[in-house]
DNA sequence: TGCTACTATGGAACTAGTTCCATAACTACG
DNA sequence: CGTAGTTATGGAACTAGTTCCATAGTAGCA
């Protein structure tokens, strides 16, 4: 019986057997180890392509304990900054042969189950983490299963991870604003309690630094100025509806991401309020669309974080190079046409 | 020796051994068989709990010969109509416990590794393709390898797949120009030669649409109205001012894409020629910032492209089920504030 | 009481690779 | 010409699950 099923897939085994080698020489053979001499590697690559055979990947996969997958957990796949970070992990993973394994989270439930389910899994090699922050006892799981885990946009306990300054970035766009003139200065944002359930940090953070540059310029804090909803244009135009009918109303709008910063710019419409005559309008991250929006923004390195973050998750997956520490990427003030000084 | 190394995972082997019972004891436990007594199944339990023990998942895979993960190949993973689709097959991928791999390709030869590779590799039970269309060499080694493939937006041969017609699409976008009162009416859309490279169609056949339609109405064919580029806003705004600067320019321009009528309104604004006023401009698609930008346009059905594309290849994936033919997925038109009767 | 049927269990064989040890064959050198 | 060293090769053992066959135990029933 030297004929195969023709049903099933050949094997090194088969291959080994009508190439009259043994199994190590084809495994040496496929790995090009130099232990095989000129001729035994041919008749071996002749007989692989007379089978057209193929090495089960899963098998391998399997011998090694190695995948060549990386796992990506991200909120909201939607969001351009969040695809623009992705589109940075996967042209990096790609180059190096790795597979990108993507998990969109939408729900507080499905935050947790991923971040519980994904490390336990050994169906990736190492797991990167978008714009949440892992709790505690999370952290401890990803040690307890020795998963190498970068953050990015995010930072938390001593993991590795590639964020940027948001209190920075908030105090760039508030004091920009300050800069043309404006005291009369509101924020739109995400939610204040975000941080106790999805646990994002970035709208957070932004804020602090809005309040804390107001504060440095001896601008009085006004609470009825700081609104908070779901990140999302439609919620941001509703809150700047609110800001835009109060008996005095800003004379510009941080919005806490480009998202939110189209629904300040859709609310100005709706009241016929012009941009930037009498309504200046920053947002933050320079996604794709913000230059046809003519929209001013805090610009941050989206592609370049994903990139950067599957870097760091190779040295940490290389024997012996020690886990780099949290990293910062760089940021800038983009000013476009949404912004002017205000109206005498 | 009773006690295991605490550096290794614990195996089925380790908890059959620390519960004194059978290896497939364990694995029906584990797999909820009903062959196993209420007490032995808790004294498994109890010591699955007790060693912390977590099934390989790439043992399983390798044993059961699946993965339970669902390659996905798609162009230009930042384009929002594309990052919409795969939206929708992850939701409904995450829903069945399934796993999404992505593969992103930006070029041409990126588009045939990808084509080429990912079958081959038996690491996904199953392969959805985004836009693209497979040569029949291509489709011959997708049932070589006997892996299961859906297509989206995109035909071929006999395969399974969602798309829309698109050429319907373009005579809805051209009959509404026409029923406003246009007749010079232009066309942007993707290179003519992309079939041959990338092999994308959708641009194409809307074009086809756009032409059959004028010719319908009896409105002459004018060569100097059809410009073709890269897609992608920048290209088509020097498209755009082409078209504008003819010595007889369009009243209304229809864009194969809503990223391209996003060039096309920039290019408007750049030599101040007011929409809808001067200009109609309708594109297509539908994507999120359309609403923002008041553009009209035809909507396809994004996400639910994605979603059923998933339920298809979980027909083929269960054995019986016969392929299911491929289907076409509603269109229509949304009218905003772009598009008007020509001025007098 | 003996026969049948069914439940519960153990464990060998299997999945398809890699790794490593034993060994054969050949070369180099005293 | 024998011996040490190197190169090339074969194949058992290993990775951690699932599957299935054999078998023990037990209940039901004539």
């Amino acid at each position: 019986m030297e004929v195969d099923q023709r049903t099933m897939a050949a094997t090194i085994r088969d291959v080994a057997r009508v190439a009259g080698v043994g199994l190590g020489t084809v495994s040496r053979v496929l790995n090009n180890s130099p232990l095989v001499s000129a001729a035994t590697r041919q008749r071996v690559l002749s007989v692989i392509e007379e089978l057209r055979y193929s090495p089960s990947q899963i098998a391998r996969n399997f011998s090694l304990g190695r995948t060549r997958t990386i796992a990506a957990i991200a909120p909201f796949f939607t969001r351009p900054s969040v695809v623009e970070r992705l589109r940075g992990i996967e042209a990096t993973l790609a180059s190096e042969g790795y597979h990108l394994v993507v998990f969109n989270v939408e729900t507080v439930a499905r935050r947790d189950e991923c971040l519980r389910e994904v490390p336990r899994n050994d169906r990736a090699d190492g797991l990167l983490i978008i714009s949440l922050v892992p709790r505690p006892e999370e952290i401890r799981a990803f040690s307890e299963a020795s998963m190498p885990v970068v953050l990015i946009d995010a930072c938390a306990g001593n993991l590795s991870g590639v964020s940027i300054d948001d209190v920075a970035g908030g105090e760039l766009a508030t004091n920009y604003l300050i800069e043309l003139g404006h005291r009369r200065i509101a924020f739109v944002g995400d939610p204040l309690e975000d941080p106790l359930t999805f646990n994002f940090t970035s709208s957070y953070d932004r804020f602090a630094g809005y309040q804390r540059t107001l504060a440095a310029a001896g601008i009085p804090i006004r609470p009825e100025y700081h609104r908070h909803g779901l990140h999302g244009r439609y919620e941001a135009r509703v809150l700047t509806h609110e800001l835009l009918k109060l008996p005095d109303p800003p004379t510009a709008i941080f919005a806490a991401s480009d998202t939110q910063a189209m629904g300040v710019l859709e609310a100005a419409r709706d009241l016929e309020i012009p941009v930037p005559a009498a309504l200046s309008v920053i947002g933050f991250d320079d996604i794709d669309i913000a230059e046809h929006l003519g929209l001013t923004t805090v610009r941050q390195p989206l592609f370049e974080s994903g990139a950067r973050a599957v870097e760091l998750l190779f040295m940490l997956l290389s024997e012996g190079v020690s886990a780099p520490p949290a990293e910062r990427l760089a940021i800038d003030l983009v000013i476009r046409t949404t912004t002017a000084p205000p109206a005498a």
